[in-house]
DNA sequence: ATACTATTATTAAATATGTAATAAATTAAA
DNA sequence: TTTAATTTATTACATATTTAATAATAGTAT
């Protein structure tokens, strides 16, 4: 698995801007994400721009405006990330975080029932 | 829902030693943490002094030397940080949560299986 | 009672993050 | 072509985190 770079909690944000609407500007960008949150701007400005850094976005300039596509895949981070979550708090174990979850009583029933359909045609094999 | 403290994930290591071993000394959770990470007991000593300043843990002296007792439960700073991943990676939507573990390909048969069992036996109201 | 030493407290410095402001540069307009 | 405006680049500063080192203190042993 590749080495993802790490992405801040602010810096997400505006890669889920990106991974919606790549290629995308600054000023877009920006658009989007002064209505979503109270950041101004220049903070905008520089979370893209700690992106690119890190490798996590590049861009090709249109005439002055850079437009921004995504270097890291959505499904890639978010793997990494439920991965490590899994294995930080729940030691690997997706029994015991099902179990969190339900002990936590945020599930609703339809939830419940929801999970069990995935799992039912989730065919572990043969048998159904 | 109380407001926890915000825990790094270099004190996280910390308090989980302290949840299982609670109550528990300074030197006894250095020891236990030299073997099971790189830190220098100094490191852990500062992670244990953190933890005191964020309310995280309390102690008390026996003698000269300390002894920790968590004042942040485990389960609530699970359900806190479970809660909190669920929002920010899937909206909010377990089954998406789920989807996408089970499309990660992480989960074994037997582990499908074994999450079958637990929403069988989560009752989500009369209906067997 | 005093010195030693084990333990706790304070200080440190580098990197990351949040949140911009100011400076530089480049394109578009006059 | 010079200027103005837009866009990008650089700098800033506070807080958090990692990873200790050094200083202070208080029990313990002599």
């Amino acid at each position: 698995m590749k080495n993802l770079p790490q992405i801040s909690e602010a810096e997400y944000e505006v890669m889920k801007i990106v991974w919606k609407n790549a290629p995308i500007n600054t000023n877009e960008i920006t658009g989007i994400l002064t209505q979503t949150t109270e950041w101004s701007p220049k903070t905008i400005q520089t979370l893209i721009k700690r992106l690119v850094n890190k490798g996590a976005l590049s861009y090709e300039k249109d005439s002055r405006v850079f437009v921004y596509t995504p270097l890291v895949q959505e499904e890639e981070y978010l793997e990494q990330q439920s991965d490590s979550f899994l294995k930080r708090y729940f030691n690997g174990n997706i029994a015991t975080m099902l179990n969190s979850y339900l002990k936590n009583d945020v599930l609703s029933n339809n939830e419940i029932a929801e999970l069990r359909d995935i799992l039912n045609s989730a065919s572990d094999g043969e048998e159904k």
